[in-house]
DNA sequence: TCAGACCCTCACAG
DNA sequence: ACTGTGAGGGTCT
């Protein structure tokens, strides 16, 4: 199968402050990056994306050809100031390392079907795993991108559409297991505009969350990742293992609270940011686990002694 | 509230 | 190297 190609891609330096790419693109909100030796591939719409850290700045190349860059910033979320969200955060000790553990990390925003897509996937998997099924999901059902030459060839995200017009076996080629019914309930839901993702930021965070849960393999630690990492919902608190692992450790170490008792702790401890919080936490103690993926030069393969 | 089931893959013992 | 075992960013019943 040939790719469309492109032989001069265009390329610009996005100023930041506090903004931690390699952090932000391996912290598990997004499944579609793929490391090189200087940065990042991936795909946005259907555009090509390398990005790679530089001092003060992220370097940018892509095939789009107009000079609106709009759809960068908004992804990358570059023009929101970082401080003002820390400063929100609650001041005590589990909070203050995880933001000295963290420095510039950032929530990304990401398009509401490949996000939630991503996360019907996610259930008891490692990220890992995650990426894996999206991959074969982009080589199965995703359209060729525009790619620069030399580059390979690279799918884009595979729409609702093209994902329910697919048999559950198909999915289940991908390597997903039980939650090929789920994506393609989920797919049908949406291409048929029972589920319209477009009009959940118009609602209050628990009625989104209500409707996103009325899909089969949705419940609120899926919904709520949706709501925080595609959308401007910035009280969401996704609670996954880790987290509640965080949770236990850093603020109940002597108890074992119930799930309403913590629920209402997250509601009313982490402020109008709890959901950045909750992403510096989980960063933070996964990051003390030795669970966050090394760059390349660091994660060679280590000589056995 | 509470296990058990659900698919499948990888890490990690032996 | 090769095989067996367990658990992995949940949800549903």
């Amino acid at each position: 199968m040939s790719s469309p190609t492109s032989d001069s891609p265009t390329q610009r330096l996005i100023r930041v402050h506090d903004y931690d790419l390699d952090a932000t693109l391996a912290s598990g909100q997004a499944f579609g990056w793929t490391r090189d030796k200087t940065g990042w591939i991936g795909t946005l719409g259907n555009r090509w994306v390398s990005l790679s850290a530089s001092p003060g700045a992220i370097a940018v190349r892509s095939t789009s050809d107009s000079g609106d860059w709009a759809w960068l910033h908004h992804y990358l979320q570059t023009d929101v100031e970082l401080q003002p969200i820390l400063d929100t955060f609650p001041k005590d000790t589990a909070m203050s390392d995880s933001i000295t553990a963290c420095r510039g990390l950032r929530l990304l925003r990401q398009d509401p079907w490949e996000c939630l897509a991503s996360f019907v996937l996610s259930s008891t998997k490692q990220i890992l795993q995650i990426q894996q099924i999206c991959v074969l999901l982009r080589e199965r059902f995703g359209r060729p991108v525009v790619v620069p030459e030399g580059e390979a060839c690279r799918n884009s995200f595979p729409s609702a559409e093209a994902i329910a017009a697919s048999s559950e076996a198909e999915l289940r080629a991908c390597k997903m297991g039980f939650r090929a019914p789920s994506l393609l309930q989920a797919a049908r839901a949406v291409s048929e505009g029972r589920l319209v993702l477009e009009a959940l930021q118009g609602q209050t965070l628990e009625n989104a969350r209500r409707s996103l849960c009325s899909l089969r393999g949705v419940g609120p630690k899926i919904a709520n990742c949706v709501l925080l990492f595609a959308y401007d919902f910035p009280g969401a608190f996704p609670v996954d293992v880790w987290v509640l692992r965080a949770l236990r450790e850093l603020y109940f170490p002597r108890r074992r609270p119930s799930t309403a008792r913590l629920e209402r702790f997250v509601m009313t401890h982490f402020g109008p940011n709890a959901g950045y919080a909750q992403q510096y936490l989980f960063h933070f103690i996964r990051q003390r686990e030795g669970r966050v993926a090394k760059s390349d030069s660091s994660s060679v393969t280590q000589p056995t002694t």
